[in-house]
DNA sequence: GATCGCTGCTAAACCGCTTTACTAAAGCGG
DNA sequence: CCGCTTTAGTAAAGCGGTTTAGCAGCGATC
């Protein structure tokens, strides 16, 4: 009891596979009193056409991929990536598009864009030098780049990250504070360079601490998750030069900062100051809520796959403008106080 | 300027479509001079298997689809789903399969399903009249439930919703809360009845509360969100019968219960004890730290992405025992205060 | 020297669908 | 009744791989 093809249902029905196939994609074509014939004996066999052979002759498969850089673990521990779904899901559905995820297959992300049956990819924050990069040129599939560099080859939406980092910067400036940890996002992938965005990010902190003098500031790598930004905090200097604002490029690693610091002992934000970065839903709900930095997550995921079918149907497109980043005060950062030296 | 096919290397290294086709799926089967000649060309070249025509004549896709039974925008809102991706994922990448999400598309999820080119699927939280169901039956792809009712066909990850719901309401009980609300699930599909999850919570909560002679708790169904959680709070009796206690099926809508009854003044769990149900992370950090019924989700995932497999092996596998649920006590519960019959 | 079994490679069928080019019949204005 | 356009349907050639069956050459065996 094998699968139902077009040829069963075109025997069954006493005509040619030809018309089998029109009967779905081209009605037109057909007589009204064979159209009827040639559906009822598919309803009643159960036919559906095999996907894969028929995106073998379409040269189209209907699904888009979102190329991962790490595993789906540690990715969707962060809620930055359902955010970004909720937005591309949004425009899939709209085109009748499914979503692949291609994690790196055997550690190979090269492997795994090889194996998938796409028509276009978005890639979620790959560095300008990642070999994979070079496969989807290759390929010739259309993609649309996320948190990286522009290509000259591909378009890349990107929101403001060094605007938006100067500003959380200058929030805790503000505020009177000096002495700074930053929490530096990880590299995408083992082998290669910190990502654009982190770079831009960590280039908008300086910025902003360079101009009003502030002395050299911590800096901890955590990755994007509430324990390691907990770790991070447990790495911070807790006497000497003890930071009074910490600036995390996430705000799961924020969130992390937080318990940790509150776990310790600390209050926030009376004794300690941070701000994330996204603003994620959760970041809402926190005690204390937290102060971020905004960016328009659901919005990119939407503009990423818009131009992707502006791609994909042939259309050029250039990167669009970064889109804007705002600071969301929350209490998560206070004035500081200067009882806090005292410590 | 197309694609290059295996007929270009083939004819690029001087031999046949069979040698380059073996050079990478079955090398021994060469010589050793011709398997270097070809494996160079064809990185020359920069040939890769075109992934359909691959999974058309192996009769394998390699991919694993998630059936998903609402808007990606509306699934993704929820934690539930990505905590169930790093479950799934971890099994996806040790045996090198993507995945494909698939949503309803152009609002039917069978139509969906035709067009997926998947080697099986994983569907979550259809209740069992769903039409869907008939044809995953009828492609006779492998499938896996979860969170829904258990068929011969297929087999059924579960946890135990009754037993869970039934701790969550005694644990009110306990504390002294006689008036409640009970927040119930949404259906999965708009056409369909309620989810076999949400009618096992219910009767979870029923038992508890009618074996402690309780009075009838209202009930209000509220969407998996904080939004719908809000809602839901505002439109709870406020004087008369006002429910000191509310059972809530998902922590999202928990939390957003105690935003809103926040915002109106009240506080938690003073005036109001709110109970989630699932343990998302975010459970963790709100204000106050939420009580909520634990499921192991991310096991989940990994358990339902084992039994597919297997199947996809053909290895019958049949429904293991529901995975176990407990309660996880913080700070959105405590005693009734009998000041709080005053108001 | 005929037979046998390897090794190394190829021709051709096949996977299941779409689509182009073509034919036979029917409709039709003059 | 004749040429001309529609209409309704078909045969066959792809799409780009994998795989089965088989062939040529060659050293070893008896």
């Amino acid at each position: 009891m094998s699968r139902v093809t077009i040829a069963d249902v075109a025997s069954a029905a006493g005509v040619s596979k030809t018309a089998v196939s029109f009967a779905f994609n081209n009605p037109k074509r057909l007589g009204h009193a064979t159209l009827e014939r040639v559906l009822g004996v598919a309803e009643d066999l159960g036919y559906m056409p095999h996907p894969a052979a028929r995106a073998l002759s379409m040269r189209r498969s209907g699904t888009i991929g979102l190329l991962i850089p790490q595993r789906l673990s540690t990715v969707f521990a962060n809620p930055f990536v359902s955010e970004l779904i909720q937005g591309l899901g949004e425009q899939c559905e709209e085109h009748d598009l499914t979503l692949l995820l291609v994690p790196p297959l055997d550690g190979s992300l090269e492997s795994a864009i090889r194996q998938a049956s796409v028509d276009g990819f978005i890639s979620l924050g790959l560095s300008p030098d990642d070999r994979a990069l070079e496969v989807l040129d290759r390929l010739g599939i259309p993609t649309v780049l996320v948190d990286s560099d522009g290509s000259p080859a591909h378009p890349a939406i990107n929101i403001d990250d060094e605007g938006g980092a100067e500003a959380a910067a200058r929030h805790l400036l503000q505020l009177g504070h000096r002495q700074f940890a930053i929490l530096v996002l990880p590299p995408a992938r083992a082998q290669v360079n910190s990502t654009p965005t982190a770079t831009r990010r960590l280039n908008g902190y300086r910025k902003a601490l360079d101009s009003a003098g502030a002395p050299k500031p911590v800096t901890v790598v955590a990755g994007i998750s509430v324990a390691a930004g907990a770790r991070a905090f447990d790495s911070l200097p807790k006497v000497k030069d003890r930071p009074t604002g910490v600036l995390a490029m996430s705000d799961m690693a924020a969130i992390g900062v937080m318990s940790a610091a509150q776990a310790s002992g600390l209050r926030i934000p009376e004794d300690l100051s941070v701000v994330g970065f996204d603003d994620v839903p959760a970041s809402a709900w926190t005690n204390p809520p937290l102060t971020t930095v905004r960016q328009p997550i659901v919005e990119k995921g939407r503009l990423a796959a818009r131009f992707l079918i502006q791609r994909m149907k042939g259309i050029k497109v250039e990167s669009p403008a970064p889109l804007s980043t705002s600071l969301v005060v929350r209490n998560s950062t206070s004035r500081l106080i200067d009882s806090d030296f005292a410590d």
